[in-house]
DNA sequence: CATGAATGAGTCTTCATTCAT
DNA sequence: GATGAATGAAGACTCATTCAT
């Protein structure tokens, strides 16, 4: 609705940005930084080489303006899945639900996540490597908050450290999300979130 | 003693060979594989441009075969820890432990382990891909068979399906490396693998 | 007065190319033709680029425009000097007070004065280079003459070829700007023509 | 003769660095710094691109050290003429006279040296630019020495500041080779040094 | 008529790879 | 057999110029 008023001039821009953006991520996550040239993400968005200077100023600010942008979406996204009201139960089949739907609807953008948060993080700029740290911790304190409660609550069986636990919880997901990205046939991203509830909930022992 | 049986041109053969691996492996694992150039590997391994080329035919061939090489010796590690005599419970704490063994005496292979098999794979040629997935699975496979077994025996409970339950402990114990790996003081690699296992083990609800 | 006939339009015309190219001598003067941009020109003159280019069609262009402009305003003010009533001598301690006038009042102006008389002349078409070095020329002739008239009326010794007479203190004129212009505290430009002059008159010998 | 000396790999690096710097020096004394591009230098000096980068770090650094080797051999020369045996008249010959042969035997350093000496200087690094003016203070200096002494030994009538007196024989032998440049024909560089010194020399007033 | 967004040729520089010694 | 000098394709980035609005 605020785009709306803005000025058609803006939109355009904006419109324009979003494409370099969506050429780059697809680029990007295709075949990594620096196997993508900057013509290349040119012709892929139909601009001229100039006109992609003119809104980044260089290879590594279109990168960090992508993938900063990226996981702004994303953590809002699973942010407000955890938020949601609910019991602490529920909280997590929010999380586990909207992390899935979130990657399905942005497959490319996986690997570049995962690159950024678990892989080689040589690529790019020092202050924005520890930008992404930082606000993944901060998610990750959430998570572990709702474990926390829990067990507060009684809830939750003390079974071990509530930042372990959200550690774990994250890790599981992205695993499945890997299995689905091999092979979307034969491993799809659980459908009912307590497929992977249960592995924390259940325990593998007797008590 | 196979060594010793090799003729002694072989063997330094072998060797230098094991010392630009080694060049390049630090260097790989520091500033990841294309910001590092075919000269500043043979300089680190005080050997000839030209030489480096005798023993891999391109910078792609050197990758795939450090690459190749250490997930055989990590991959090799953790099957002899998984195959040790003893139940199911002592197997899976020995894979913990030997995982963080080994990870501990390799710092600089992990990110390098990770950025190839969770993250950008877009550095190197297909084949070799594969190769690695394919070994990978066969892992998990035997992983999994674990508590498949387990299960079988009534030692665990069926909460989940057993190649879940292996990439799940993959994940964890890697979600745990990853921690160590950001802030070594702060989150150390457990000492204790019930630490970790605990999360399989107890399950977070009452039954 | 002329301009007061002009009709608005045209006046405002000449004002605001009077103002590109005073940005431009600003910016050439200080940072060289090529490392100047026509953004930054326009920009300093607070136009669009797009005007610019209604106004010069390229940045040759503009620089001959500029250039051609500067020397004829220069060249004009010591003809001028020169031609004033007075005897030889006279003229020539006028056109010593111009030149420093004149270009005190332009420091921007030397060192693009000298970057096309004596320096590189590569900047530009091969036109306007050979318009500049003829009405050099023609200066240095009206320059030469008053040496000749002098030397005829017996006022001056015929001690060497007028044309070189001429060249001499217009590159002596110059060498004092230019200490003038590296170290304006330590090597003023000389009040009193006669500190140049004198070299010229009196002779270094005893006769 | 000590060329000889070297081995053969050092003289052949020093021939291809100086064939380098050759091809450099023509085409920068013909377009100026901005006009000639590496690819160009290059293709004269007919080596690879990547060659000349294994010479000289980059563009910059090939101009310094074009520009402070020729200027160091300049200097050399005209500083040896200057310091031979004989009186100030004779010194002020040989200077007169070296700077001739210097410049004609390497006619494109003219417009180079003319454009780094009193032209736009806003072409390189800064530091550099200093260095050249250091060095041709100090030899100024060293004219104006000459001056001074002949003052003090009567040789020479006090009639102007010594510092002036050698800046005036700079820059008129300066316009003298600057004439002979632009009409070789019309205006050569005089055989005779007493062309040039007789207008120091003699006065062009009665005395 | 002014504007400034868009263009793309051209520049510097790097680095994998080859091959003569 | 080892060496490392030489190569040149490819990539990041700039800026003069055009033209639709």
């Amino acid at each position: 609705m605020e785009e709306k008023k803005l000025p058609r001039r803006e939109r355009e821009k904006l419109a324009q940005r979003q494409e370099m953006l969506a050429a780059a991520l697809e680029l990007f996550s295709k075949k990594g930084y620096r196997n993508v040239s900057m013509h290349e993400i040119a012709e892929k968005a139909e601009f001229a080489i100039g006109t992609l200077y003119k809104f980044f100023t260089n290879k590594e600010d279109l990168y960090k303006a992508l993938i900063l942008e990226q996981f702004y979406k994303f953590h809002q996204a699973l942010t407000k899945a955890i938020e949601e009201p609910g019991d602490e139960i529920q909280r997590l089949r929010n999380y586990i639900q909207a992390k899935g739907e979130v990657f399905r609807a942005n497959v490319s953008m996986i690997r570049l996540y995962f690159a950024e948060t678990h892989g080689a993080r040589y690529n790019v700029m020092a202050g924005f490597d520890s930008e992404i740290r930082e606000r993944r911790s901060e998610f990750m304190q959430t998570l572990a908050s709702i474990f926390e409660t829990g067990m507060k609550r009684k809830r939750f069986r003390k079974i071990a450290d509530p930042y372990h636990l959200a550690v774990t919880l994250d890790s599981i997901t992205n695993a499945f999300l890997f299995l689905w990205l091999d092979e979307p046939e034969r491993h799809p991203y659980p459908e009912d979130p307590d497929t992977i509830l249960n592995i924390l909930f259940k325990g593998l022992l007797d008590q």
